[in-house]
DNA sequence: CGGGATCCGGATGGATACTG
DNA sequence: CAGTATCCATCCGGATCCCG
């Protein structure tokens, strides 16, 4: 029985869609709203077309994101966010929380950016 | 400035910190209580020694856990979370009820499962 | 018991070039 | 613009054996 609860643990589950390199980046910047192929990539130069179109497909089909194509136009593509790609908006929130809480000394983020980013992040995750 | 603050987009801090393979599981069996070297290879049958040593010392680098050793006995150790890995205790949370809640067929766990797993993660991970 | 030392194969990431 | 198709290098996980 442990070892069936450890084979189903959620959160195992839950880190088997986000741990791959980029996916909580990409997730990251659909809340920002972005949502176009070339705009992931904006800012990550070794970010090839195939690991971000592997990476997308994934998310895909986890269920994190859709595709959609605009009907009159194939190649107009956008990525959104699903609505179980918007529950990830807690994860995200605690994962930014911990860097900003557990920089003590102010090693990254001086105290003034820490309170910026905190209110940056609670207006992108939570609307 | 956007590069600047992408490069240490808090986010991408604490997932460097955790997106490895075999990490969120090491932390999560700490915060259940396990401590010592052997423990954490049960239930995991293919964390070899190598990497389960080398996941361990980075977890210690990155502040997440201490080495505790014994001093009558050098080869008695204990593997304990610090503040700061604690203070991962809501990231995992949250992994966890994402997973619980997006669940919404009960593919994966029946409402009573959903309820027994929340109470015993909130007790483990919050005391 | 708590690891270190090797060795290996597959997976994965990234660069580049090309396509509709 | 949104990918696909190759090719290549690297890394990383895992197995196995060994040691104090």
């Amino acid at each position: 029985m442990t070892e069936e609860k450890a084979k189903k643990c959620p959160v195992e589950l839950a880190m088997g869609m986000i741990n791959k390199k980029w996916v909580i980046q990409l997730l990251r910047d659909m809340f920002f709203g972005v949502s176009r192929f070339n705009e992931f990539k904006e800012g990550k130069p070794n970010l090839s077309n195939k690991v971000l179109s592997n990476c997308l497909k994934e998310m895909e089909l986890n269920g994190l994101i859709e595709r959609i194509v605009d009907g009159d136009d194939s190649s107009n593509i956008e990525y959104k966010l699903t609505e179980k790609g918007l529950a990830l908006n807690k994860v995200i929130y605690e994962l930014a929380m911990f860097s900003l809480t557990t920089d003590i000394d102010n090693k990254y983020y001086s105290e003034e950016d820490k309170r910026e980013i905190s209110q940056i992040f609670e207006k992108q995750l939570f609307d």
